[in-house]
DNA sequence: CCCGTTCCATACGGTGCCGTATGGTGACGA
DNA sequence: TCGTCACCATACGGCACCGTATGGAACGGG
C-alpha cells in the first residue's frame, strides 16, 4: 500500500506520517513485526496453552484454518509481494517456524521424522492453498455453514489418517469426527 | 511487468511495443489467453491422450507437480496479481477448469461426487500451497532428487488413500480447549 | 509573554510509468 | 525516382507516488 492513499483512508496527509515514521520502509518494517509476532508466535502459544493431546490441537489449527467465518488474512497480501525485500526474509521465517511446528506436532503423533515432515510439508501447502483459493476463485469453496465443516473434516481426515505403507507405524488413532478403525 | 522496462528488456522501445498493441492491457489480455490454453487446456488433453487408468493420470498428475525439476511458473505471476480486473476471470476460469477435472479423476476413481470435490480441493490447494513455498521458502521443501521423488511419492499417497468410512456426515467433535478464535 | 517541542498540513522537486505525437528508416512497387 | 507502408525511435504531457522543506497550530515552562 503507498502511502499518500493511505494517509488519506486514515485522514490525515503525508507530511504527518512523515513525521512518525523516517520512510515508508520502516513502517513496512514494524508491521511485518507486528504480523510475525501475532500470526505465528501468538498463535502456537494459544494453541500450546490448552491442555490437549496433540492430535486435538492439530485438529483444531486445521480446522480453524479450513473453515473459516471471515478469514482476514493479511498473509495473502505478504504473499502476493513475497520478493519484495523487506517481505521476504519475514516471509521464511514465518514460513519456517510454522512448519516447524507442525512437524512437531506430526512427531508428536508418532510419524517418524521424515514422515512427519513431509506431512507437515503438505498440510501447510494446503493451507497455502486454501488462502489463494479463499481470494481467487471463493465461490468453487464451500459455503461457511455445515459444507465448511464437513470439508475441514475431510481435510483433517486425510492429513491425519496414517498410510499403510510407510514403516515404523505411527501410533495415536484419530478420534473425532471419522472413526478410522 | 511494466511496458517500459519489459521494452528495454527486450531491446526494444516503448514506441515499437505500442505500435503492436494498443495499450498495456491488450498485451495482458493476450498473454493471458495463451495462459488460459497453455496452463490447463494443454495440460488436460495431455493427460488424457495416454491409455492408462485414472489413478495413473492422477499420479502422473501429481507427481510432475510436486518433483519440480524447475518450475517455471506464471500460475505465481498471477497469483500475486489475482485482484488484478483483467487477471482475476482469467484465474477464476482456470482454477474452475483444473479443479473441474480433478474432481471427474476422483470420481473415476470410485470417489463419492461430494468427496471427490473435497478431495480435489485439497490436492489443488496442495499444489498452489506448493507453488507458494517454492517461491517464499524454496529451502525448505525437499531437495530435487530422491527425497523430492519421495516427497512426490508422500503426497500421492495422502492424497489417493481411501479413507474409511468418511460417508454420511461427521460431525466434527470439539473437544477440549473451547473454541479459541 | 516568549520560546521550544510536538504534531500536522501545504508545497515542491524528483522519478517511474502510461500513452501519444511525431519523426525517421528501409523495402518495394509504379 | 518517388510514394507508400510496415516498423521502430525520440520526445513530450500527464499522473501517481516518494521524500523533503517549510509553515504553522497547540501547549507547557521559563
Amino acid at each position: 500500500m503507498a502511502v499518500e492513499p493511505l494517509a488519506v483512508r486514515l485522514g490525515a496527509t503525508k507530511g504527518s506520517f512523515y513525521w512518525h515514521f523516517r520512510s515508508r520502509d520502516e513502517l513496512i518494517a514494524a508491521a511485518l513485526q507486528l504480523w510475525r509476532q501475532a500470526s505465528t508466535t501468538a498463535v502456537i502459544e494459544r494453541l500450546e496453552a490448552a491442555a490437549v493431546p496433540p492430535e486435538e490441537r492439530l485438529r483444531q489449527l486445521i480446522t480453524h484454518v479450513f473453515a473459516p467465518p471471515a478469514r482476514t488474512s493479511a498473509d495473502l497480501a505478504l504473499l502476493a509481494d513475497a520478493d519484495h525485500p523487506l517481505v521476504a526474509p519475514a516471509l521464511a521465517d514465518v514460513t519456517e517456524q510454522r512448519l516447524g511446528y507442525i512437524t512437531t506436532l506430526f512427531r508428536q503423533l508418532g510419524f517418524p521424522p521424515a514422515r512427519a515432515r513431509r506431512r507437515a510439508l503438505l498440510a501447510y501447502s494446503a493451507y497455502l492453498g486454501q488462502l489463494q483459493l479463499l481470494r481467487s476463485a471463493p465461490h468453487l469453496l464451500p459455503k461457511p455453514g455445515p459444507a465448511s465443516s464437513a470439508y475441514a473434516d475431510h481435510v483433517v481426515a486425510a492429513l491425519l489418517a496414517d498410510q499403510p505403507s510407510t514403516n515404523a507405524a505411527p501410533t495415536l488413532r484419530v478420534t473425532g469426527g471419522t472413526a478410522t478403525a
